[in-house]
DNA sequence: ACAAAAGTGTTTAGATTACACCCATGA
DNA sequence: TCATGGGTGTAATCTAAACACTTTTGT
């Protein structure tokens, strides 16, 4: 402890890149800072780590509070300490990203908060380094869904293989041929096909799909080439 | 400032899990921690970050202190925030892990540190979540080798391909077929052969290759399958 | 000449890609 | 019946993996 005390301490804060998948995009919740510095500018959610949880405890309270939600896919980004990042004093930011399905969140919550979902394609600019955590979390996303299936976190429990293809275009910014998407999703064996179609995009219908039982979270063989 | 003060402040420490290759194996950097708690237990090399600097500059300093070696490769591996992870005071960790050419490093400073060199298959208990930090450092290095050829931070600056291999093997813990890992590496167009060979292995002699000039750090295709 | 390590070639199996084609259905 | 998306099939290409084979050289 005596040995501890000659160095200093630092306010230790998360920031979350929180995504979710709407209308064929992939939306980022943002809300405009409520106090100075940089009152009015687009920040990431975010808080304080207080002395009695770890990081990732923060981060998940941070997610409950602005959107209502509990045991949601979140994970490590990166660190940022850069001594100077926020002007008012010395902040060490941990980043944090998290997937979460948007028709399940409390929209009251959002709105209490200010917070609104923008879609990735158009972006304002954000202050301090929260562009930067924002683009290091999409290269995670992207990661994630090319080694693990993430229709489950970002889509409703059913879904078509036409949405999670939309779903992965929209990730990887980028086209899949529709054939060899299907062809490549249905081989990982963790899909299974119900009964009912989603009938609203065409006369034909679209079976629904969802994720088998005990594939949740485990993860398969490699989805997407690079 | 007046918002942030109702929060509370943090030791930040950095923890470096520093790696190196020598005889075959992929060794890591210790030392018996010199002080309570712990004291004489196995620890990684670190320190806690000052005010004026970042993180990733308190890595590179503790590097440097304790290998002599700056401007080598270093990277963010996870935060470590448990309240109770040190059960001296709360002290909030990053870990980063170090790629160091082994005959390059300076053996006086690591001695004046007490450090020694341990065989990643010969670990001793680590204090702490040192363990973990080491585990995924692990894998993290077998992701930037599975898309990037390491050669350049952990082989001298010549090396055969037999040399490349053997890096490899111990990198993933497993084995290589020699004709196709040679094919796949020179496939790649980031390696030039050079006229001299290493002969101290066979009577035949190995070319020495090194790494083409501008593809030091440039990432290339998929190098080894999952 | 031969042992031993370095390096090359060949064959097979599987995955990826592009793209043509068939199917089901409501208007 | 026909337009529209949903879904299937196939051939060409590329890659990984297994393994047999050739080369070089000191003794």
């Amino acid at each position: 402890m005596e040995l501890y005390k000659i160095h200093p301490q630092h306010y230790v804060a998360v920031d979350c890149v929180i995504l979710g998948y709407q209308d064929e995009e992939i939306k980022l919740l943002l809300y405009p800072r409520s106090f100075e510095p940089y009152k009015g500018k687009w920040s990431l959610l975010g808080g304080f780590v207080q002395d009695n949880e770890s990081a990732d405890e923060a981060a998940a309270r941070i997610l409950k509070q602005t959107t209502g939600l509990e045991q949601i896919f979140l994970e490590q980004v990166a660190s940022f300490s850069e001594p100077d990042r926020d002007p008012e004093a010395r902040v060490i930011s941990l980043a944090y990203y998290a997937l979460i399905r948007i028709d399940l969140h409390d929209e009251e919550k959002v709105k209490d908060n200010g917070a609104y979902w923008v879609s990735i394609s158009k972006l304002p600019n954000l202050i301090f380094d929260h562009q930067q955590m924002f683009e290091k979390a999409l290269v995670k996303l992207q990661q994630k869904a090319g080694y693990s299936l993430c229709g489950h976190e970002l889509l409703p429990e059913r879904f078509t293989l036409i949405q999670l293809r939309k779903l992965y275009e929209a990730i990887f910014r980028r086209e899949f041929d529709p054939g060899n998407f299907r062809k490549k999703m249905l081989s990982l064996d963790v899909l299974e096909k119900l009964k009912e179609k989603d009938v609203s995009e065409s006369r034909k219908g679209a079976f629904y799909y969802r994720v088998k039982e005990g594939w949740d979270e485990k993860d398969s063989e490699r989805i997407v080439k690079l």
